[in-house]
DNA sequence: ATGGTTGATGGGATAACATGGGATAAGTTG
DNA sequence: CAACTTATCCCATGTTATCCCATCAACCAT
């Protein structure tokens, strides 16, 4: 699973390092899906498995639904397969960090089954909300199987 | 599956290339499936397996119900089998690329198990929809296979 | 303290993809 | 049946995404 946030300079070819830890994650995969989010100014990613969770969601509704097409377009319709290097790099398109803001350095926030990718300063901010909203809803986390 | 989406220009002779990834998307069918969406100004397109899927769906009507009639004419009636030459180019019909407003350009956009032509500015606009509404409907995106 | 391993950063080479063209075969029309 | 048109097929070339190699730094074990 994507755990830990790793920020990781590009270079001049726009090339950013893979945390090793995401690609052990991937668990063998050469590739990351990723794309800009449609939930704000970050980028998304996963592997295989990720994508194939979106896809069955995202499949679950009738072949001509106007969400099944919207959520496609949103997701399938922006994502890249970036491959990996031998050392686990990736090339970052540049309109994914402009959509992320992303300039010099992009920060890795590993959250479980996927990653996000954001511009270091706009994560802190966005972490400081996401702490204050877990602080305010932490009996929302269940046991796992237990009904709603 | 199909994803991203890329933008080639049409030719003199009103060929475009298909994009690298699509045809690998198509598992080795040297042709593609392709016709005029009743939905709007845009083409959609497939394999033999979205053609089979989409089949299936309207094998479920009566063999005369008037719905199957009118999708049957409105996919399959409308639909052309493009083959692609060896380096993955196909022509575009003229009243194709009339009924999605192209004119240089065609913008390919991978939807999973389809994909979808656009005039790339009439995307541009659609594609901001999409988006809105995927982040407005975020939460109907659910684990597959969970009661609604 | 030292050596080994792993991850990250520097660079360059190659092949896949996309775009240019032309030839041929099949279909249509007179 | 011949001429014309067009769809299909094939070849060549440039660009860049992809792949590969080398080196360095950090961390861990001895």
């Amino acid at each position: 699973m994507f755990l830990s946030k790793f920020e990781h300079p590009i270079d001049s070819k726009g090339r950013v390092s893979l945390p090793g830890a995401f690609r052990a994650a991937l668990g063998g995969e050469e590739h990351v899906f990723c794309w800009m989010s449609f939930d704000g100014p970050f980028l998304e990613g996963g592997g295989a498995r990720f994508l194939e969770k979106l896809s069955a969601s995202i499949e679950g509704f009738d072949l001509y639904d106007d969400a099944r097409i919207a959520f496609a377009q949103a997701i399938f319709g922006a994502a890249r397969q970036l491959s990996l290097d031998s050392t686990g790099r990736l090339g970052l398109p540049k309109d994914f960090s402009d959509h992320a803001a992303i300039d010099k350095t992009a920060l890795f926030v590993g959250l479980g089954d996927r990653f996000q990718v954001w511009a270091p300063d706009a994560y802190a901010q966005r972490e400081r909300e996401a702490r204050a909203f877990a602080a305010a809803n932490k009996n929302k986390l269940q046991v796992a199987g237990a009904k709603p």
